[in-house]
DNA sequence: GCGACAG
DNA sequence: ATCTTGTCGC
């Protein structure tokens, strides 16, 4: 349902020197400022009940693996319900090399997609966006191909530098991540996105911080007022989470 | 040559 | 990402 810019879609068959080009002008195409129709306050797990207005619809985008298939899944939600879900399950051409991710999953994703009857306001990738080393991870590129405000949520940063140490850093608590020498196309010390510091215990199981930047359409610091504004009482954003276990109960069947 | 490296 | 049992704690 959602339309592609099919000028930015991530083909697997192309050359890795192809593939970095495409990112140089897919980062060329983001924009890192907010650009949306929502009120980033009406982002929230809410009940429908006690709320006014009309709320965004954001989704949760995930993948589970069967030997060389892709389990891409989809989950949209409305505040806190479930309102609709989507899947497709494809084939995969090319191994997991890191910043080439959307080359990998980009296509399963975009499949995933095209089973859904409406268009989410916000999208939560799993995985990068600006915190990539030309600006064009998996939540900026497929930000871009459907145009579509998006936000990167990653577990582990792939480059770039905190600017405090985030180790055991109470709940709540943000700091810059700062591109380094690998982000070939910022200066060094940009801000590309934050660590963020999303649920902590009072004592010993020191919970890792999230690696949140925007994909497309968003800021920094507005990306990660959006993922806070999207957990609740768990480490991952809750669209992350259902769409999580979408994508495993749905590997489930086809296993 | 060595280390780093989203999912 | 994936392969996997039990275990500690609220």
């Amino acid at each position: 349902m959602t339309p592609v810019r099919p000028e930015f879609l991530p083909d697997p068959e192309l050359s890795r020197e192809e593939m970095e080009t495409l990112q140089y002008d897919v980062a060329d195409a983001a924009r890192w400022t907010d650009d949306f129709d929502f009120d980033p306050r009406d982002v929230s797990l809410e009940s429908a009940a006690s709320l006014t207005g009309d709320r965004p619809l954001v989704a949760g985008v995930d993948q589970a693996f069967l030997d060389d298939r892709a389990v891409s899944v989809v989950v949209l939600m409305r505040g806190g319900d479930v309102v609709e879900r989507a899947h497709a399950v494809t084939d995969l051409s090319i191994p997991y090399v890191p910043g080439l991710l959307s080359f990998r999953e980009g296509g399963p994703i975009v499949a995933a997609f095209e089973e859904l009857s409406a268009d989410p306001d916000l999208v939560v990738f799993d995985g990068s966006g600006r915190i990539h080393y030309r600006q064009a991870g998996l939540a900026t590129h497929l930000g871009v191909v459907f145009d579509v405000p998006s936000v990167g949520v990653a577990k582990n940063l792939l480059c770039g530098r905190p600017r405090e140490d985030a180790e055991g850093r109470p709940e709540g608590w943000r700091t810059d991540i700062l591109a380094d020498d690998t982000v070939e196309n910022a200066e060094s010390g940009d801000r590309i996105g934050h660590a963020y510091q999303s649920r902590q215990y009072d004592s010993s199981p020191i919970i890792n911080p999230l690696y949140v930047s925007p994909g497309h359409r968003v800021s920094v610091p507005t990306a990660t007022d959006l993922v806070s504004r999207l957990c609740g009482g768990y480490k991952l954003p809750e669209p992350t989470r259902r769409a999580d276990a979408y994508a495993d109960e749905t590997k489930a069947e086809y296993a």
